[in-house]
DNA sequence: AAAATATTTTGCAAAAATGCAAAAGGAGGA
DNA sequence: TCCTCCTTTTGCATTTTTGCAAAATATTTT
């Protein structure tokens, strides 16, 4: 009769994902233990909360009705697992971060890999996304950006600045002719990303320096100076990306130089979540640090 | 690592109970197994929650921030089961009220054993208390009282009036000269409530008439009652509790006659939980008739 | 002072919940 | 049309959780 509060947890996961097996996998425990638990609720509640089927499980209207109550419940208790500053030294646990391909790539890995030497507890997950993160789906703890949100209740920060300029391989340059000035790259292959594919304004560099064609995209910046780094074209690249792609030159870096800044964007609701802040805090530093060194490296 | 959001549940009754075994009456489960939740959520949050002895659970400063946040859970958990209207005709469970002692000895009885035939599945607990409820604690689900709360944010609904007599025995008043009035009352010995026991200014009656000594007090109105009807003294007492001491009789009804009102309390949060607005629905209206009905029954 | 009554804690057997493996049922693609 | 992959569901062995009984300990009463 009166519902076991950790059935509403599984409810919650089920009615995201709208599916067993994929709340199973978030919640690391096994699909028909999922089912079996949502059915206990149901019984407990006495009303139907999904519509079931083959394909998947979703809400009724009663559902419906309850998962916003359910959300609060999940605050509240996220605030009270935050609330508690964990009092071990070490940070434990999951924590799961978004980021642009860019970040995920070339900075995540060393910072991440530091952290989790600091806190052998700690499982970090890396969400590289080829899109904007949804945050208030809790899809992630914490997200990295390139432009700070207009609407909802979001804790936002800087993180740092960071550079990026046109690149080239050396082979590449070695067999044109000496590229003067940016009328000069008209002539040139183009490599960027997927026009229709591109996510955040800020990552759209090419229409900022007037190239119209693409003649080589992926929706991955790895993918891009990969290419790059084998000849194929001219490419807008990170600075700090420039370490992992030794062949690959700046160009024209006296008369293109783009600047553009990462953000750190958190659910309100944590703000007082001292383990999310330790990591927070750790994370920004972490990158700060990481793209000060590569950016170093990259310069001459 | 990641807690069970049932175990906060039983933190919730170990932190208001302070004491396991307390909490387990409260909870229905075994005090052994509600040392093992908690030591879990302890393990689990990695921080002491409570400082035990034998003579029981205190909660830490940890512990205390904890709570907080946990009570924000509870509400919206005790909203979720609200906000599914429980398809079933037929209300279950289980469903706290606090009153009055007048109305718990006279009144509740029928009332909720009515309610109760009407829903086979729901158990009834009526809290009769010698103090006025402390509703935000959650002693009840609901609380009748004699006036109504002024701070706090609860739903308030008037219940009924009901009135209340100057009452004496038939034996009393034959041994006596008749009472022709006001006056005359000061040469009897009065029955009622003990002085620094009252709990609100309502159920002072006797200051209202102006009399200042209580020669034979009980803070239980069915206890004063008894004593009138032996014989001991002139009491107040309400009219619909007449019909319950057959040999009482009602004095100087033209010149004397208080009118109280009841009111039913609820937590604001309740506010759309269908359960208990269907139950405090039949509460109130059976309350109503029996008043009505006993009224009518002491009137001649 | 000693007995009685609370409390929490511990050991163990019973009960419940879980994971795994297999079955059953569709949706989408070759 | 059939085949494959993805679901949910079911049966069963294992693990975990629970309740009960007894032990240990302190407080209150006689």
């Amino acid at each position: 009769m009166v519902p076991n509060w950790d059935d509403m947890r599984v409810f919650l996961a089920v009615a995201r994902e709208e599916s067993l097996s994929a709340a199973g996998r978030r919640l690391k425990i096994d699909p028909a233990t999922v089912g079996r638990r949502v059915a206990r609720l149901e019984a407990s509640l006495d009303a139907p909360l999904f519509t079931k089927s083959q394909q998947g499980y979703v809400l009724t209207p009663i559902g419906e009705r309850l998962l916003d109550h359910g959300l609060k419940a999940e605050e509240a208790m996220r605030a009270a697992s935050g609330s508690v500053s964990g009092s071990s030294k070490t940070l434990s646990g999951q924590i799961r971060i978004g980021a642009p391909d860019g970040c995920a790539t070339y900075l995540l890995p060393q910072v991440c890999a530091k952290i989790c030497d600091a806190n052998p507890e700690l499982d970090i997950q890396i969400l590289s996304l080829p899109r904007v993160i949804n945050l208030s789906r809790r899809e992630a703890d914490m997200a990295i950006t390139v432009s700070a949100p207009t609407a909802g209740r979001f804790l936002v920060q800087k993180i740092t600045d960071y550079r990026l300029h046109l690149v080239a391989s050396q082979e590449y340059l070695n067999a044109q002719a000496k590229i003067e000035n940016l009328e000069a790259l008209r002539r040139h292959r183009f490599i960027g990303y997927i026009p229709d594919m591109i996510f955040d304004r800020e990552l759209d560099y090419l229409v900022d320096i007037g190239v119209e064609r693409v003649a080589l995209a992926s929706n991955s910046i790895s993918v891009q100076l990969g290419q790059a780094s084998l000849g194929s074209g001219v490419c807008v690249g990170h600075d700090f990306a420039l370490p992992f792609h030794p062949n690959l030159r700046k160009i024209l870096t006296d008369q293109l130089s783009l600047t553009r800044r990462y953000f750190l964007i958190r659910h309100q609701g944590d703000q007082r979540n001292e383990r999310l802040n330790r990591f927070a805090q750790a994370l920004t530093a972490g990158i700060r640090e990481e793209v000060v060194r590569l950016e170093a490296e990259a310069s001459p």
